[in-house]
DNA sequence: GCCGTTTTCGGCCCGACTGTTTTCAGTCG
């Protein structure tokens, strides 16, 4: 069983208990716990069958939780989730997601007021019998009735290669005004997630006023949510790049922060997160007799400087930590280890080696794209088109391929200064088999394996055709590796561990495709593979010469990924890349 | 439910804002 599942009962186990009012700390194992085993880099079912391991020595999990997952595993049920589903309905754990209701409003809505669905719940609402309830008012009745409108649409995330470039932009314009000194972008957006939720702005100003009234009169904002002294929330108008898998315009928020400027750095450490990163540093200034909190520094009475980040972590005796690297996944680990990886930088890249052309789906032929690349300074390419499979984009046989890779032999004498390899982006068919016979793969000069069909395949199924790729002595590389399109697709069901140990032995390498939609592999499973000791290829998949500007998003997943330098193969030099090649 | 040179109990991050109150609980990040 997927770890991701085992995590989601987790989940759901929390906010039943929550909605029985269950001790907090309680609830917040469960949540923990969650989030340890969906972090996981390697599956649970593969920590269980080792006996030189033990579940209770990952963190956050104890005797009891250690047991429950042991239950799943075998049973493939936890009766405790089982035995509280039963009793407390599916809609009422719903009425969680409205914004405004929180676990006791929730369960008084349903215990006291007996509505169990959603639909009993805006009747009520409507009828004005909910602001009768000792708590509750028309506001909320407001609240509920506007939350029940954007359920549906509630959960909306954007691309971060869409979120960055706004969010950079308000900014931008928030420095322009007189009061205000500092402008920094905080939260998921600082921190390059692959997809963010909302945004979060830091300001120090002299007068709060003017910067909470430019954004509350903003040409984008449509509402003004809250407002206080130091902390504003409004909402846009609906933003068209966000990610909905049927293409609506949904509405994205946006918190602006003003504080003092000596309290700058210990703000913005706070407001980029993540939460659990925070826990723990807060836990940490607690260690030492000191108080953490966005205002600064505190020991007693007296306030330390805080004015950087640096001198926040410094407190603690840490590092500052790359904004990438604070999920409290492994940076506190490796800082004890010896230091934070020195991350890559976009600059670092010299090669690009996933692209298409006007022979299959691209729109920009072998010379403009050979252009494209050297004008971006890139020292190395490799032209890789689709394979027959792959009918919608005219992928090419043996044949077609032959005669694209002769016309690309003959284009690139004419660069003395760029490397062009005659590549393939060969489809791993439905059967395990790949799209072209050996004997054109063995003529090729950089093979990329990639699943396009068929993703929904069972995990046994998936993982063997993975495998038969890797297997294969003329592929390099295994592209877009799970195939997943976020917010439109998920990505096939690999073993991963399966998958990395053999690509290891194999020789062969894994790809971060850049696109914003795929950065795939992720964080997590790049992380791994890096363990695994696997070069990783950092492509941006182009499909016209613009596409070689995606690297970027590429490179934030790496970084996030902890991957350095010498972690990616293609910021090698040209020379010391073609040596790596079968 | 987890955790521990403060270890088997008593903590567990912490402040802002809102709505419904008349001093605070609930929710959120």
């Amino acid at each position: 069983m997927n770890n991701a599942v085992i995590a989601d009962k987790f989940e759901q186990l929390a906010d039943l208990l929550e909605l029985e009012g269950a001790n907090a700390f309680r609830v917040r194992a469960y949540r923990n716990a969650a989030r340890t085993i969906e972090s996981l880099p390697e599956a649970l079912e593969t920590l269980v069958a080792d006996d030189s391991r033990s579940l209770q020595d990952l963190p956050g999990i104890g005797k009891d939780l250690a047991e429950k997952i042991r239950v799943i595993l075998e049973t493939d049920e936890l009766p405790q989730l089982a035995e509280l589903k039963e009793k407390i309905p599916a809609d009422v754990v719903r009425m969680l997601r409205i914004p405004g209701l929180g676990p006791k409003k929730v369960a008084t809505l349903y215990r006291e007021l007996k509505l169990t669905s959603l639909d009993k719940l805006k009747h009520a609402a409507e009828q004005g019998t909910i602001a009768e309830k000792k708590g509750f008012g028309n506001k909320t009745e407001q609240i509920i009735l506007e939350g029940l409108d954007h359920l549906e649409r509630s959960g909306v995330r954007m691309y971060l290669a869409d979120a960055k470039p706004f969010v950079d932009g308000i900014a931008e314009e928030l420095r322009k005004l007189k009061s205000v000194h500092q402008v920094a972008v905080a939260g998921s957006v600082r921190r390059l997630k692959e997809t963010v939720g909302d945004f979060d702005l830091l300001v120090t100003a002299e007068d709060p006023a003017e910067a909470m009234d430019y954004l509350a009169e903003h040409a984008q904002v449509e509402k003004v949510l809250a407002r206080g002294e130091t902390k504003q929330r409004v909402r846009f108008k609906p933003l068209t790049p966000c990610i909905t898998p049927d293409g609506n315009r949904m509405s994205m928020e946006m918190d602006l922060r003003v504080v003092p400027k000596e309290s700058f750095g210990a703000a913005l450490q706070y407001f980029t997160g993540s939460k659990e990163h925070n826990i723990v540093t807060r836990r940490m200034a607690k260690d030492r007799d000191l108080k953490l909190n966005e205002y600064g520094l505190f020991r007693g009475e007296e306030q330390l400087n805080a004015e950087t980040e640096e001198e926040v972590y410094a407190a603690l005796d840490l590092p500052w930590i790359p904004p990438e690297l604070r999920e409290d996944r492994r940076e506190f680990e490796a800082i004890e280890a010896g230091g934070l990886p020195d991350l890559l930088e976009l600059s670092d890249i010299r090669g690009d080696l996933h692209m298409h052309t006007t022979a299959t789906d691209g729109t920009a032929t072998i010379e403009e794209m050979i252009e494209g690349a050297r004008e971006r300074g890139l020292k190395y390419i490799a032209i890789t088109d689709h394979s027959k499979r792959v009918m919608m984009a005219n992928g090419l046989d043996a044949d077609r391929l032959r005669a694209h890779w002769k016309e690309i032999q003959k284009i690139r004498k004419k660069y003395d200064d760029i490397e062009v390899l005659c590549g393939i982006e060969c489809d791993i068919l439905e059967d395990a088999t790949m799209d072209l016979p050996d004997d054109v793969l063995a003529e090729a000069e950089w093979v990329i394996a990639v699943l396009h069909y068929g993703l929904k395949q069972p995990r046994e199924k998936i993982t063997e055709r993975l495998l038969t790729a890797i297997r294969n002595p003329h592929v390099d590389i295994i592209g877009h590796p799970t195939g997943r399109l976020i917010g439109k697709r998920p990505g096939a069901d690999v073993d991963y561990d399966t998958i990395f140990k053999a690509a290891a032995d194999h020789g062969v390498m894994m790809e971060i495709n850049a696109h914003p939609a795929r950065v795939d592999l992720d964080d997590v499973r790049a992380a791994q593979a890096k363990d695994y000791g696997i070069p990783i290829v950092i492509s941006t998949d182009a499909h016209s010469t613009g596409g070689f500007d995606k690297m970027v998003w590429g490179v934030y997943q790496a970084r996030r990924a902890g991957l350095t330098k010498k972690d990616v193969a293609n910021t090698k030099t040209a020379k010391q890349f073609l040596k790596m090649l079968k």
